[in-house]
DNA sequence: CGATTTTTTGACATCGATCAAAAGCAGTGG
DNA sequence: CCACTGCTTTTGATCGATGTCAAAAAATCG
């Protein structure tokens, strides 16, 4: 069904994700244990890994590539409640069902674990136990800013906030000064943008076009973009504008 | 400033929220730990409990009354992000400045701890931690429900999903059957419904008065209201009209 | 009972949704 | 290389749900 292969073998060492994943605080030992248990698995764009209301059979970190969760009502409007860039967790340690679909919005890797015997290291390990605690709570954090957004903002401040929050984390590797210009490709189409914000695809597409005749984000064919002001993108999203970069 | 007095000496074993807040799992001897460093608080409805960004010196549970959680833009626009009923946990260990305001909408009653001494007893009794990420885990879910109101339900429908959300905690207590009506008194006023809702006042006078003329709820004065039928409310919320009860 | 707050109701304006069509772009096979 | 197909994105015209502004009504409180 699935056509996805492994990547066996691949050393914790030098996972990209080592220091930002569940797995962060891991002494030696403990990540023997993992590394144990582990095995990769990928996914195409456009696939979906979990279906709402599965049996959830294993947790795992992105590695590479974007997931997102999302609900969908009866009558089809979906609502995207989380993107899931490379080091975060899928799954939830203690619950047996899926409560949203998962799926691969990118070319996915994922390093996987078997539910069970993940929640059982879990129970010996406080290391692991308190970094998901620690990312669980950061994800609490992310849902409610985009509570905010949903609710009170403008289509134009919610594609500015979506804009400045990708390039945020796309950025946390570039510059740190806010006057050099920000380029990152969009991993996102309209209709995710649309589902993220809770907009219309063509709302998302008019807002952009508008984005970029005030000069605010620069496009060069539809997904590459440049931000020359990255205060200019955070007043356009109605954040304070130094919060993000200062702070 | 803050005009609050204490209830010393409350007896964790008479405690109503005993079994649902950080505290549920915890052992005789690791209940005395936390009885040891706990202490009462009390606020009066529309008090600010802690201000965003202020320093945390304490987390606590919430004993009785309701709080919320707001954040507000610069331009007053302001939305609620969380919703703290007994046994809610207030705080996030780990981190030192509080990224929202917690007001207490009704009068309210706390059972705090002092920061430092409660993480550190954190970090020695596993049954708090994994009670913790388990509320943590819970939160996380409600928030994204309540994403896509925010994000895809009309008017009419997010007050649906509001009533229908404070009917089924209130009314986990009550009957377990869906044909019986339920009733409840409205913690919130209309701007706090608005607030929560991403919606104004007006709005949500009007689509309370049209569920009402339709006969989806019944009110006595502004506050009190039955639901005669569950099931039809929660199709007017969209949602999927057994997935609540039976699940 | 008067003062203040909360809620309702009305008239009107507007932002974003909807419906429709065209344009751009990638892949496929002849 | 081009014609064909399917997908994404843009653009245009129109409509309607919800916001805004204003005032009255109801509830609460001293």
């Amino acid at each position: 069904m699935t056509p996805n292969f492994k990547i066996d073998h691949a050393n914790c060492a030098d996972c990209p994700i080592r220091h930002r994943a569940v797995c962060a605080h891991c002494e030696v030992d403990e990540l023997e244990e993992l590394e144990g248990i582990k095995y990769y698995r990928s996914f195409e764009a456009g696939q979906t890994i979990i279906w709402s209301g599965d049996q959830m059979n294993f947790v795992g970190s992105v590695v590479s590539g974007i997931a997102s969760l999302t609900q969908t009502m009866e009558d089809g409007r979906t609502q995207m409640v989380g993107l899931l860039l490379p080091s975060d967790f899928v799954g939830r340690p203690g619950r047996d069902s899926a409560p949203y679909d998962v799926l691969a919005t990118t070319d996915l890797v994922m390093c996987c674990f078997r539910k069970k015997p993940f929640e059982e290291l879990m129970n010996k390990t406080p290391h692991i136990a308190h970094r998901l605690l620690q990312m669980t709570l950061d994800e609490l954090d992310a849902a409610r800013e985009w509570m905010l957004v949903l609710g009170r903002k403008t289509a134009r401040e919610k594609i500015a906030s979506l804009l400045s929050i990708i390039a945020r984390r796309d950025a946390s590797v570039g510059p740190k000064t806010s006057t050099e210009p920000i380029v990152f490709d969009l991993p996102l189409t309209r209709e995710a943008m649309a589902d993220y914000l809770g907009l219309t695809l063509e709302t998302v597409s008019r807002q952009i076009s508008a984005l970029k005749k005030d000069k605010v984000i620069e496009l060069e064919g539809k997904r590459h973009v440049t931000i020359p002001d990255m205060g200019r993108l955070m007043d356009e999203a109605g954040d304070d504008s130094d919060g993000g970069f200062l702070v």
